[in-house]
DNA sequence: GCTCATTTATGACTACGCTCATTTATGACT
DNA sequence: AGTCATAAATGAGCGTAGTCATAAATGAGC
């Protein structure tokens, strides 16, 4: 790895590390870029030449939880035998996740939907899910699977944005989420 | 209606007037909210007196449009004899809407969405359609009736969703939107 | 070790959303 | 008509996200 390489990586992880912790104490709103660009010890134009909007941060902070999430869930999903439990074993961590901190939840999941026509990282992140989910359905679902899977993501999505909205706790969207996955499963 | 009652509807309407023509002309991003001000008359300071953000300027140029389209969405919902057809019937031009100016669309359904919780207006909009669906439903549907309605709304916001970051068009919204709504009926 | 093209860092500066102390308009009451 | 409390309008000013011309750092070629 050259020196370049070295220390692009450096300053990558301290902005990451003093967005975070910033934004833990005094919230995303009241975090100003400049505060960041200090704590991680480099210039607010520098700042920029990494993430390039204020929002942006926010997406570099949770992208890599965020895949992590989905391949646990994934795998957990994997072991369940029924599967609406297998949804329910996917989605609920990632209710948890977002309602760590729903503002900067909302932050996110606005980056993940709307910028993934631009990064590839995301649409593939979004994309890939979908069709993960139609394999974990396949065995039931046949043929329907992928209809299926894009109905329970959508499900999810609706869910996810209620909690986000403070009409329900974490507790409260996953047992939303099960009922309206075991209603999809068996039709009106 | 006193003289102060007058005098306000009358900057309201001149501030919905000119921001719609702006942000026709301009775009969201490109109209300042000096260059509303201005054209309708008014100083910056009194703007805010009518909108909180410019996102809440959107959210008053669309919401009685919006609240119209959900009218007659349920009107046309109704005299529909396949409930599917129905579905179509009401959210198809709701699809429309959103799509002639998906940046408009993107801050509109956003304030939709969050704003929701603070404003009972929307509020009612949201919950209200929702229950409306599942009158509509429940003469197939019966006791599942609001999960079924509930399924159906998700699908339409992740259709929605989906148009508004640009991964499909109108009319592929509305036959995605078609196929989800048929297969959520039969089950998997 | 020197040169030079390319990448990265810098921070003064700009643009714009929004605020707030002050001024002006309104209408109820006498 | 005159007084006054309240509501509404005003625009100079503020704070912050994001820019950009300039400077510094890097490493490939010699």
């Amino acid at each position: 790895m050259s020196r370049r390489e070295t220390k692009k990586a450096a300053t990558r992880a301290a902005i990451i590390e003093a967005a975070r912790q910033l934004f833990a104490e005094r919230g995303y709103a009241a975090t100003r870029t400049r505060d960041i660009a200090d704590a991680a010890g480099i210039a607010t134009g520098t700042l920029f030449n990494y993430a390039s909007t204020k929002e942006d941060i926010v997406l570099m902070l949770w992208k890599a939880r965020a895949e992590k999430l989905a391949e646990d869930g994934l795998q957990a999903a994997m072991v369940c035998a029924d599967p609406v439990d297998g949804m329910v074993a996917l989605f609920g961590p990632i209710f948890d996740f977002y309602a760590e901190d729903v503002v900067l939840g909302r932050v996110f999941l606005q980056q993940a939907v709307y910028a993934s026509s631009d990064d590839p990282e995301m649409t593939q992140l979004n994309e890939g899910f979908v069709a993960q989910i139609a394999v974990l359905l396949g065995a039931e679902a046949g043929d329907r699977a992928f209809f299926a899977a894009t109905s329970v993501f959508a499900a999810y999505y609706f869910v996810l944005t209620a909690m986000l909205a403070g009409r329900t706790e974490p507790m409260g969207a996953r047992m939303l989420f099960r009922e309206l996955v075991v209603h999809q499963r068996r039709g009106w």
